[in-house]
DNA sequence: GGTAATTCTTCCAGTAACTGGAAGGTCAAG
DNA sequence: CTTGACCTTCCAGTTACTGGAAGAATTACC
């Protein structure tokens, strides 16, 4: 499969996704051509990588999860313990997106035109009352 | 309130909270000595801001997140659209944190040693079965 | 088969969002 | 009154792309 196709696949520019081989997050076979091509495997990567990119994750941190999967056959103790630091900071980006969901929920609901500067959002909008 | 202590609150190193300001994200007083003095709405924001960046918003959305909030008195339609719009976007990356947390537990779960290369994790990690 | 458009290649420069470090001013403690 | 922590600005470097040029390969059309 060609870059354009995979692009298309996995939402990311090809731009990005030759860029993430520069970086040596992948290396997609080559074609006699000297095209790029790319197995379902490297598709499922590259949107694996876009997700993550887009939910906040360095680029390291997508590195060290993409060796989570590849590396899983050895499934060592530490791999497992970062999964699981992993998980820790998935559950907290949850909350912190509930948060951030019940404030604009809040926002669209209350907060019609009548609202003071000191609306009660401005507190909860940090995620800290006191801070 | 000095930077450092700024810094502390809302968890953003104070070179971040410097450049925020440069690119008009937010301008706090100065003291008289030419420090930089955050009011507890400033440090609102500033925590804000760390969570938002943390949770993948660029910092053009950050800023129309921020004046949705600034701009809640007048809370006009297009304002609310987008709320909303980043409502969908919120919803969204809940969706796929959650995918990407049952991801990380199965593996914790299920893949300790006696995997094959063809783990159906590898079909499960990009969130598309087809792809 | 010819040729024009599309897609690919590499390379190099530019942007976004920080980040580090130098050079120097301010301030609280001893 | 000096030492050390904290502040200032400025400029350079890093990360993670992104745009564009120049050229080769493929595909689409006559």
């Amino acid at each position: 499969m060609n870059i354009g196709h995979a692009s298309e696949k996995s939402g990311l520019p090809a731009k990005t996704i030759r860029y993430y081989e520069d970086i040596g997050l992948l290396k997609p076979d080559r074609s006699d051509n000297g095209y790029r091509d790319y197995s379902m495997s490297d598709v499922h990567k590259l949107r694996f990588l876009q997700r993550s990119r887009g939910l906040g994750f360095s680029v390291e941190e997508c590195r060290q999860l993409l060796a989570l999967y590849e590396d899983k056959e050895r499934a060592s103790s530490d791999v497992k313990s970062i999964a699981r630091t992993k998980l820790k900071e998935i559950e907290r980006k949850i909350t912190e997106l509930r948060e951030l969901q019940h404030t604009l929920q809040h926002l669209v609901a209350h907060c019609h035109g009548d609202q003071r500067p000191d609306c009660p959002i401005l507190e909860s909008i940090s995620g800290t009352a006191d801070a």
